[in-house]
Formats: C-alpha cells, sequence, structure tokens
DNA sequence: GTCTATAATGCGATAGAC
DNA sequence: GTCTATCGCATTATAGAC
C-alpha cells in the first residue's frame, strides 16, 4: 500500500489523505482501514520502509571499492531526499513519525561514518582534525540540500559544489598514499 | 496577520488554516479571508516577509567586522529554518509557494557568497580551488540541516561539525595573512 | 473592518453486508 | 479481503448584517 509515497511525492504529505492513497492503489477508501488502522500506522510504516531501503543501500556501499562515491549517490537520490524533506515536516505534528524518523536518521548517520572512518583511515587521514563523522555529514547533508533546491528550482551553485565534493571524492578513491594531509 | 508562522511552527503548514490562524490572531475565521483573498495569498505573504528578513539580516552581516560568523548564526536560526523547511514541503503542493521561494533563496545565496567572496579575498585564498559560492553553501546548509535534524531530536555528530565549522571561522576572522593556503 | 451564518466539499474512522 | 454507506467534524470560501 506504499501507493502513498506516490501521492506525497506528487502532491505533499498533506494530500495523502486515505481516500487519494486508496484511488491511487485501485481500492475503497475504508480498504486502508483494513490494513492501517489509523493514518498515523501508514506513515510509520511508509518511514520505516524508505528508511529500511536507504539503509540497506548505504550497507552494500561498504563493501564496494568506492564508499565515499555511492554515499554521495545515494544520499543524491532525487526520490529518497523529497521524500525525506516531506517526512520532516510531517514528523512536525506527528509525534510517532517524529521518534521514527529520529531512529531511522541515526541508525543510517553510523552506517554512513563507518564507511567514512574506513577510507579516511586508509589514507592516513588524521582523525582528530578531520572526523569521519563531520566529513559523513557534510558529504550527505549537502547531497540532500541539492536536491531539495533543485525541487524548488534553485540550481545556483550547483555546478560548482558537485565539483568541488567530486575532487574530494576522486582524490580518496585512488589508492592509498598514506602520508597525504587534507 | 503573521500570526500564521507561530501557527506553523507549532504544528506544521497543514495546520495553518484560516481557522487557526484566525483564532490564533483573536479575530473571526472570514476576516482572514478580507485581507487575504484565498489561502495562497496570505502563504505568499508569509514567505516574501520570512525571506525579506533573512535578507535584511544578512546584508547587515556583510558590514560587520566578522561576516562569515554572522552567516553561520544567521543561518543557523531555529526559528527561519523550521519556517524554510515548512515552505520547502509547502511548495510541493503550492506553486506560487514554489515560485516566490525560488527567489528568495536565489536573492539570500547572492547576498551569502558576497560576503564569503570579501573574506576569502582579504585572505589571499585562490578562489578557483575554493569557490565562495561552495564555501557559502556549505556553511548556510550545514547550519540549516543542524537545526532541521534537531527538530526530530537527532543530534549526533552535531557537536564535532559545529567545532570543525567554527575551527574554519575562526581562521578567517583573525587579521588577513594574505599567504595561506586552506 | 469585523461580524454571523451558511454552502459545498473533503476528512478520519466505523458498521455491517458479502 | 473488499465493499457500500454513513457519522461527525473541519475545511475553504462566500453572502450579507452592522
Amino acid at each position: 500500500m506504499e501507493a502513498t509515497i506516490e501521492v506525497i511525492l506528487e502532491e505533499g504529505y498533506a494530500a495523502a489523505t486515505s481516500r487519494k492513497v486508496a484511488a491511487r492503489a485501485g481500492v475503497k477508501q475504508a480498504l486502508v482501514y483494513y490494513y492501517f488502522p489509523t493514518m498515523d500506522d501508514l506513515f510509520l510504516a511508509v518511514v520505516r520502509g524508505g528508511a529500511e531501503v536507504t539503509f540497506e543501500r548505504q550497507r552494500r556501499a561498504l563493501e564496494e571499492n568506492d564508499p565515499l562515491r555511492a554515499l554521495w549517490l545515494i544520499s543524491g537520490d532525487a526520490r529518497a531526499t523529497k521524500l525525506n524533506t516531506e517526512f520532516m515536516a510531517l514528523a512536525n505534528h506527528r509525534k510517532v513519525v517524529s521518534a521514527e524518523l529520529k531512529r531511522s536518521s541515526e541508525r543510517i548517520r553510523d552506517i554512513e561514518t563507518a564507511a567514512v572512518t574506513m577510507v579516511l583511515r586508509a589514507h592516513g587521514v588524521d582523525l582528530e582534525k578531520y572526523p569521519p563523522v563531520v566529513m559523513s555529514m557534510i558529504l550527505t547533508g549537502m547531497a540532500r540540500n541539492l536536491r531539495n533546491e533543485e525541487a524548488v528550482g534553485v540550481t545556483a551553485g550547483h555546478a560548482e559544489l558537485s565539483a568541488f565534493i567530486e575532487r574530494f571524492i576522486d582524490e580518496y578513491s585512488s589508492a592509498p598514499s598514506p602520508d597525504r594531509d587534507a
């Protein structure tokens, strides 16, 4: 019943009503309440499912040979980013959503930071001076910010930022050279 | 009639109905439609007003002796950030809001970038290697991201990121030393 | 300018048939 | 499992009194 996602992406979370979701799924409104007792339960399931997908993608990225680039690409997924923004706004007035979003975000942040730690350590970077969690937050945060801005049509500085980040990623995707600084 | 802002901050944009806004402002519902023909007009006025306030604050920051820190602090304003997130979600299904948000964002980005350009140039930084617009986007973007995460209770990595950014700001708030690299 | 009253629509949720 | 039908309530917006 995650036709909910489509409605949210197209018209915003406020449009994700039991009637519209049902129509999109090709069923009648009352059936929504057969699977999800309340709308809160539906939203919770959608948040959980979305987080699970992202978490799995990030987990697999850990095993790739270019984790930083994978992190950058996954975090910049337009669909997931837009959904996340809607969930953030939704969390503002549905506390069960807020709690779930917190759990999911921290879980994903942990695995992202693990990936960055691995890469920086392999390249002999001073982890005190350049904490992996910070690099992880900037990398994933800016990827999301770009998509958010694109969603309203803002593109100023995007090319420059992408080039800058990709230059950074390139530096750490080559073979390790342990005596290099940042 | 910007009691609308309070309602949005407390319960999200979807709760900003003519009735709730009117109640908060201490008037009757119908009066909202006397000042704003439709709810779209009301939201538009709120977005415009909020952007104007931020723009003016950033403009004044340009004249201060520590523009980078001012940028960081203004961009991390909890109220403005939360409002902006709601507007982003609101823009998803109200195109007039989307257009206004685009205009405002680009205008603010321009003045932010001007401030960063000034500082970097005064310190003799290679502007090709470290484009001001990129530094401006990271500085303001991450400030907002921190507040957004705090809103759902996520604080992992926040202390580290703040320390990292502030170390950067400190470097460029002291007297210029033109032969330094980043 | 501010109000009361109301029309038309859509909402979450439930009852109960099949 | 899926449906029809419905309750009670909130919504945007308008008409019209004062």
